[in-house]
Order: C-alpha cells, then structure tokens, then sequence
DNA sequence: TGTCAGTGTTT
DNA sequence: AAACAC
DNA sequence: GACA
C-alpha cells in the first residue's frame, strides 16, 4: 500500500513483521497522506539519529518527518485500520524521550546480542539519494494504475476479506480510517490534462495504424503523468520522469509552449486518420481490417452496413455501434451484476459472483462489465456456465453472442456478448463472464480486475523473476521457443 | 540491439 | 497463421 | 517510444 502511493521501501529484502520488530520506519507525511517511508536499523547512533533526521526535514520541508516503530506497521496491519502514528513515534524535539526509546527499542533487538557486531547503519544523504532511485525505477513500472482503488461489496464494510495489499494507506485527516471504497471522484485528479489529452490522441493514433510498441511508449508516458502530483512546467521536469524520453519531453515542451502539438494537428487534419478511428471502434475491427476497408473506398459506418463483407462479430460490433460507445456508469453496472448474481444462485447456492475490471477498480464510469463467478466448494462451478447462459437469455437479459468458450468441463470457460436490462430507455451493453475453477480464484481476479497496464506490468515482473503469470496460475520453469511452449513447467498458485 | 504479457477464438 | 479480443 |  505504501509502495503504491509512492512510498519507497529501501530494505525490500526484509519483510516488516514482528519477527523483524527492532527496525524503524522514517515516515515522511502532509496533512493527509504518507508520503514516503523507508526501514532503518536501530543500532543508530544518536549522532546520525539526529544527522538524518536534520537532512530530512532539509529536503522535506512542506512534510513532516517521523521516526516510527515498525510494530506500528503491524498494529496497522492487525487491527486494519490505520493506527494514529502518535504513539510509536520518536520525537526529536524531546532529547530524553528519543535516547531513551531508542535505546528501549535497540534493547528488544540486541537483548541477547551483540551489537558491536551487527551490521553498522548506513543512511548518508548520498546513500539515500541512490536508494532512492532503485526504487523509484521499481515503483514506476510495477505500481498499479492510479485508478486502482479497489472496490469489492461496498454493502459489507467490513474489511475482513480485503488483502493487505488491495489497503489503501490514505487517510482523510479528519478521520483516520482505510479507504477502500473511493468513489472515482475522489482520485488523484490529473494536473496535466491539457498534454495528457493531447498524448492520447497520438496514443489511439498510433494504435489504429498498428504500431503497437511506439503507442506502449505513449501509454506507458500517459500514465505517469496523469499520476505526477504536480504540473509539469519545464522540459527537464518531464524528462525526469521514468517512461518519458528525449521525444516525449519535446512534444510536451511544444505544448506548454504553444499549447499545439504541429504533428498531431497535421496526423489528425489527414482524412483517413478519423475514418481508421471511425472503423477500429467496431468491435472485431482493428487497425488492418480497418486499414483494408480504407483502400476498399469505404469512409462511413453506411458504406460498411451496404457494401463490405463483414464477420459475424463485426455485424453486432456495427449494430450497437453508437450503444457500446456509451460509457456505463458505476449503478447501472451494479444493477448488471445484481442481475447475473440472482440467476446463478438460483442455479446454485454458494456461488461468488463479482464484477471485475474497471467497476472493481473504482472508476466512475466503465466500458464494459467484467463478471467472474466461482464456487468454493472447488467443484459446482462446473456446468454452471451453459445453464447460467441458457437463462439469461431466456430473460432475454442476453440479446447477442460474441464468444462462447466452453473449454469443457472443468476449465475457465468465457463469454462475450451483448445484454440489456429489462428497464425503460436502458441502452445494450458489452457483459464478459469468466467462470473458473476455485483453484484459479486468485490468479483469475487478479487478472479481471487489471487494468491492462497492471497485468502486463505485473507479468513482466513475473518473467523477470524467472516465472509466467497468466489468469489461471502462476508457474515456475516454463521453457519456451520463441512464443511457443516447450514446458509448462510447475505450478506454484 | 533486444524487449516491451499471456491466452483464446474466428476467419 | 494472422487478426482481434480480454 | 523508452529503456537496459
Ligand atoms: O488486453 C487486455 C485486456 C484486458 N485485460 C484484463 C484486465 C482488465 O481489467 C480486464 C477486463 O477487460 P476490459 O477490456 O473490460 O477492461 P477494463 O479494465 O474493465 O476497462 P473498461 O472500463 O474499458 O471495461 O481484463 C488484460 O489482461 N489484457
Ligand atoms: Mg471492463
């Protein structure tokens, strides 16, 4: 949690537990939130004590600092809840309280050691600075996306099922308790909307003329910005940003300048440019087959309807054309999920039913409705599937199939299509369904709750770690040539 | 210069 | 195998 | 397009 709202663990090889209790946090905060933090050791000298605390507060001077027991992190953690800090922390402006906690502290630790042999603490500024980079670089490629508070039941307040991780570290300073359950409104607003905007057309540019890796650039420099928490004002400032290079920073530098951007002026005056974006927001239309019906002579959706040949996908894609473009807002997708909740427990009892993706991550509006059902008793899920489908259309809740992926028996099954709420003025809605076994619970809502981002982010990770994360497990030892397996290797969840 | 996620359906 | 989708 |  802290890591996510861009707090720094410099010892990340140590977990923070009670086993590891002789060590201190330094907990850098606003009135609001923490902003940083970091694990020191405790055999500190009341010189560097003093030393680093000085340096800190130099460098931070709109925060405050604290020097923090970890067993506060662990009150935290055990009560789920956030601990007023108050009362593990090391006061410097207290001369007699500090030496003594400190050495109250270092006691626990060293009890029954000897100190002059541990490890010495290294905290110079240098030092700092340097860690400070590692773990910005982490932070940067792993961390979610900003959108990602998490939402599970927001009927059941209580936090009992929520991991530590999905926590969000983030209290309102009038009362000091988790906030799980943002609404969209209250996320981090983006501050630099004016380039953001103008960097998505480039990005949905690119992603219509299939260049997909110079558009993960731009998503990937999209992303940072709209999570920096201040305005960007110089071409160095954006340039110091992981994610943004030498060509990024110029076409900010051009907006902030100008508040143009020439090159998408010119990519985006360019006729076929809105007709390729006209065409690959057709659901099974993407950049080539919109590229092919460009050179057929087709320039609008009419053309299409009349004169080209189309799949079976893209005929429902083109009917509820101007529908699917419709956001869903976050009530209505309640409402969906309600809906497919009722029929599979009328199927059967016990069923976990939850919608996914953008609703579980909090956003005010989403595109479409990810639904993940499961059964904990590891086996009723299983014919589940047909049935629940069978009924929903028979409710003619379901109007369209897109995909039905039977992966038979006990397997993830999939489904794609097209629903409709039995209300007044209630528009067709994209509605994904995963039914998957209870052994793939985890790795399954991980992945349907993403976003995108997150899971490639997080996959890359994985590899790195010499591991393959996908939405049914994650393993260990998977040999491959090329893109083609030659070993699954073991599962490990 | 190589990498950027991993899996499944449709055509 | 390429294109598209999540 | 960015980065190691
Ligand atoms: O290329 C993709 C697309 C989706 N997903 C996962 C993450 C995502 O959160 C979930 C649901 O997909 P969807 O397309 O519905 O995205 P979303 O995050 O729910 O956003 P939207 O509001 O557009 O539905 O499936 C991926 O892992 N890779
Ligand atoms: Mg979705």
């Amino acid at each position: 949690a802290f890591v996510k709202h861009g707090g720094s663990l410099v010892d990340d090889t140590k977990p923070i537990d009670e086993h590891s209790m002789p060590y201190f946090l330094i907990v850098i905060y606003d009135e609001i939130t923490i902003q940083n933090w970091r694990t020191i050791d405790t055999t500190l000298s009341k010189k560097k004590f003093y030393q680093s605390l000085k340096a800190f507060n130099e460098r931070q001077s709109a925060n405050k600092v604290a020097f923090i027991q970890s067993l506060w992190l662990s009150e935290c953690l055990k009560q789920k809840k956030y601990v007023q800090i108050s009362s593990y922390e090391l006061k410097a402006d207290s001369d007699n309280n500090k030496q003594e906690d400190l050495k109250e502290c270092t006691k626990r630790k060293n009890s029954d050691e000897n100190v002059d042999n541990l490890k010495k603490p290294k905290i110079s500024e240098q030092e700092l600075m340097n860690d400070k980079k590692r773990i910005v670089k982490y932070q940067e490629e792993y961390k979610s996306d900003s959108d990602s508070s998490y939402c599970d039941d927001e009927s059941t307040m209580g936090l009992s099922n929520k991991d530590f991780f999905e926590l969000q570290l983030y209290s309102k300073s009038t009362n000091e308790s988790w906030t799980c359950a943002h609404s969209s409104k209250e996320q981090t607003e983006n501050l630099n909307e004016h380039i953001t905007d103008k960097l998505e057309k480039m990005l949905t540019i690119y992603e219509n003329k299939n260049e997909k890796y110079r558009a993960l650039g731009y998503q990937k420099a999209i992303l940072i910005l709209k999570r920096h928490p201040k305005q960007i004002q110089s071409k160095e400032e954006a340039l110091a940003l992981p994610g943004i290079g030498k060509r990024i920073a110029d076409k900010i530098w051009e907006i902030l300048q100008t508040g143009d951007l020439r090159k998408l002026d010119e990519m985006s005056s360019r006729e076929d440019t809105n007709s390729l974006k006209l065409f690959t927001d057709i659901h099974g239309v993407g950049p080539t087959t919109a590229h092919l019906f460009l050179t057929q002579g087709y320039r609008t959706l009419e053309d299409l309807k009349t004169k080209a040949n189309l799949t079976r996908q893209q005929k429902i894609g083109l009917k509820y054309y101007d529908e699917f473009k419709q956001r869903i807002p976050r009530d209505e997708v309640s409402k969906i999920e309600n809906k497919v909740k009722c029929a599979a427990l009328s199927l059967k009892h016990g069923l976990i039913v939850q919608a996914c993706g953008s609703y579980r991550r909090g956003q005010a509006t989403c595109g479409d409705v990810d639904i993940l059902i499961t059964h904990p008793d590891r086996k009723s899920h299983k014919g589940i599937f047909t049935r629940l489908l069978n009924l929903l259309h028979e409710q003619n809740f379901l109007t369209d199939d897109l995909v039905v992926q039977e992966e038979n028996c006990d397997n993830q099954c999939k489904y794609l299509g097209v629903c409709r709420l039995d209300e007044a003025n209630s528009l067709h809605r994209r509605i994904d369904i995963i039914v998957v076994p209870y052994d793939e619970y985890a790795c399954a809502l991980l992945y349907f709750t993403g976003s995108t981002h997150f899971n490639r982010s997080m996959r890359h990770l994985a590899r790195k770690l010499g591991l393959s994360l996908c939405e049914k497990s994650i393993n260990k030892n998977v040999r491959r040539k090329g893109v083609e397996k030659v070993n699954t290797g073991e599962r490990l969840v």
